[in-house]
DNA sequence: ATTGACTTATGACACTGTGTCACATTATAA
DNA sequence: TTATAATGTGACACAGTGTCATAAGTCAAT
């Protein structure tokens, strides 16, 4: 999280360092860039960096949260849409996160967040880290689910429900960015994977 | 993949290696690891690690894939204990995962692993990386696979019902290691994931 | 045994990049 | 105006990597 001397830098200085540090992030990976060229690029001097940032990692996440918020309302907004279908909006976001791939802001940017994925990527793109509401967030989201549409028991069932296409969604999200899946292949996949749990795995006897 | 010079090095000096490699990847994450405290603790020259292997990660995978061989070996005789069931072998396989984490040859190591687990390690943890035939080993441990208790169509199906499978153990995993979940929680939560895809997330209309 | 060709061993070194710190500059308020 | 706090700055110490010239070992052919 960005120390507080960042957020109250002048708009455009802190417009060169986010700027400079989306081209250092889109040309490599998290662990192959170097603030020497952020901040070469921002026309800051080193020391100024770490008054702003604890280091690489805490801009790079700062960018990261704020990329997946405007992509999170998107998905919120397309959920509203479908009146709270959530299975039945996963193809369409699905669809538009790959679509993101040829975003020419933020396409490379996110090929190398997707090709080299862990844990707290996925949780950053997830959920919103450094809103302090998350709780809150989270819950407004739910309360947009309609959960007649779902087959559960109780509101615990819901949140299951959700790690369980989340983890579906990023694992074929991660298979498109690192094998560059056309986005036929990448939806048939998912919309494969997507009906498979919908109608359930398991063969009913009576079938 | 170590070179060649590496697999002809005589046993104890191999070992020497691959403890020392063990022991710092079990102090901290990969990319905390450091050549210089392994070289150190091995007690060969820089050079010399050079020789045997292209860098760190090289070194790292060789180990995980090794690890993950065993493992998947363990696993495959399960599913052949119980004669394909690929759904009912899924709880005990977890089980005997996650208790892995407290196994003081490499427990540490997979700590390691599943809080920074990446597609890299993943892939490696799932499949057998350095095998030649991984083709022929998949479609081994496939045909073991009982398809009559799935709800399937075809063989394609069936390699996304692993997939599927794969990404909700997976996430599972990591999250028993992230947040340090008692076997009793991790269990709870991944038999009610496990059995929502079994049953179905979609509600029928004629219930 | 000696030679030559090849393989393996070695550690000093150049290089890259990080985070810090003492000091300089600027802002704020009394 | 002056004291105090906040911010800016870049030289520097440090840690770690991968390479390379050179040394040492192996072994087959003479």
């Amino acid at each position: 999280m960005p120390k507080q001397t960042f957020l109250q830098l002048p708009e455009g200085k802190q417009r060169a360092l986010i700027d400079a540090a989306k081209k250092e992030f889109s040309r490599v990976p998290l662990h192959e860039a170097s603030i020497a060229n952020i901040i070469k690029d921002a026309g800051i001097p080193r020391g100024s960096f770490y008054q702003y940032f604890e280091d690489k990692e805490d801009l790079y996440y700062y960018l990261l949260n704020q990329l997946s918020q405007e992509n999170n309302k998107k998905i919120t907004a397309m959920l509203k849409e479908k009146n709270g279908d959530l299975l039945g909006t996963l193809e369409d976001a699905f669809r538009h996160m790959i679509s993101l791939r040829h975003d020419p802001e933020h396409g490379e940017l996110l090929n190398h967040a997707f090709r080299n994925m862990n844990y707290r990527k996925e949780n950053t793109m997830a959920n919103s880290m450094y809103k302090e509401s998350l709780k809150n967030e989270r819950s407004q989201t739910l309360e947009l689910v309609d959960t007649s549409y779902l087959n559960i028991k109780d509101k615990q069932e819901l949140l299951h429900i959700i790690k369980i296409v989340g983890a579906i969604t990023f694992h074929n999200l991660v298979q498109v960015f690192v094998h560059d899946l056309t986005e036929e292949e990448a939806i048939a996949n998912y919309t494969t994977q997507i009906d498979l749990i919908k109608r359930g795995l398991h063969r009913n006897e009576d079938m």
